[in-house]
DNA sequence: ACTATGCATTGACGAACATCGATATAAAGC
DNA sequence: GCTTTATATCGATGTTCGTCAATGCATAGT
């Protein structure tokens, strides 16, 4: 980092009066929640694999589609997540608007809900 | 939902067989896990508050200046997160490479690595 | 009616996380 | 030296999360 040459041009803070001006985010606390509501839906490799597999479908895909295909395989058997897990995922993805689903038959097709991805993005974006 | 409408061109899926063409996802394991983490270092109030500050900044940040002032305050009491919590998010911030810091003398001075949050966008950029 | 199938839900477990108070470290000023 | 200040780390606690086996619930096929 070469920390004995860095000239930060920052003049006399006063030990013990608060080194800083006072700021705020000008991310709400409420804005704050939601986002990272969204992004803790997305921070799973299940779930990222289950969008990206829905996206590259680019329409209906079934749950049986997702069954040891998407997770991380468990490193002592190999095995990916199983259908109850996978269901959770897509309860969570659901919850949090990002995907929605028919049911037809047996069989429950699930899609994605791209403007709620956008909603992601343009969080991100604020930050940039 | 309009259930009782939709029309799938749906052709004579055997039931036993599995019902759909095998896939994989295009987000590897590996990917999806690192974007995975990378998300989950994101995916929290004081942390998304905290990014926001440093870009809003533009620059160095000392720590103090986010004490009270991010993450979601305590129901009960109306406070915010405390020092040390404040300290363990910038860590995860750290080892996630969202942030790096220069020590100046009593105080550490933040800043955002903004490579990383692209990587984050460029991920996101593959589901739409 | 009976059986098999696709999917959701429940309950349990362990792992991971957010938060705190207390303590440690390290530099600044006396 | 000692004290104060800014930050990091440790240990404990309560909560949330990912996963599973078991179960429930429709629907399809016989």
């Amino acid at each position: 980092m070469v920390s004995g040459e860095t000239v930060i041009m920052e003049p006399k803070r006063q030990v013990g009066q608060g080194c800083c001006t006072p700021i705020r985010p000008r991310l709400e606390d409420e804005a704050a929640r939601d986002a990272a509501n969204l992004l803790k839906a997305l921070a799973e490799p299940a779930r990222l694999q289950i969008l990206d597999i829905l996206v590259q479908r680019g329409g209906l895909v079934c749950v049986c589609d997702f069954e040891g295909v998407v997770g991380t395989p468990d490193p002592k058997t190999g095995q990916r997540p199983k259908q109850p897990t996978i269901s959770h995922h897509l309860k969570v993805l659901r919850e949090a608007g990002l995907v929605g689903y028919e049911k037809q038959g047996l069989w429950a097709y699930y899609f994605v809900h791209r403007e709620r991805l956008a909603d992601v993005q343009a969080v991100l974006a604020l930050l940039t």
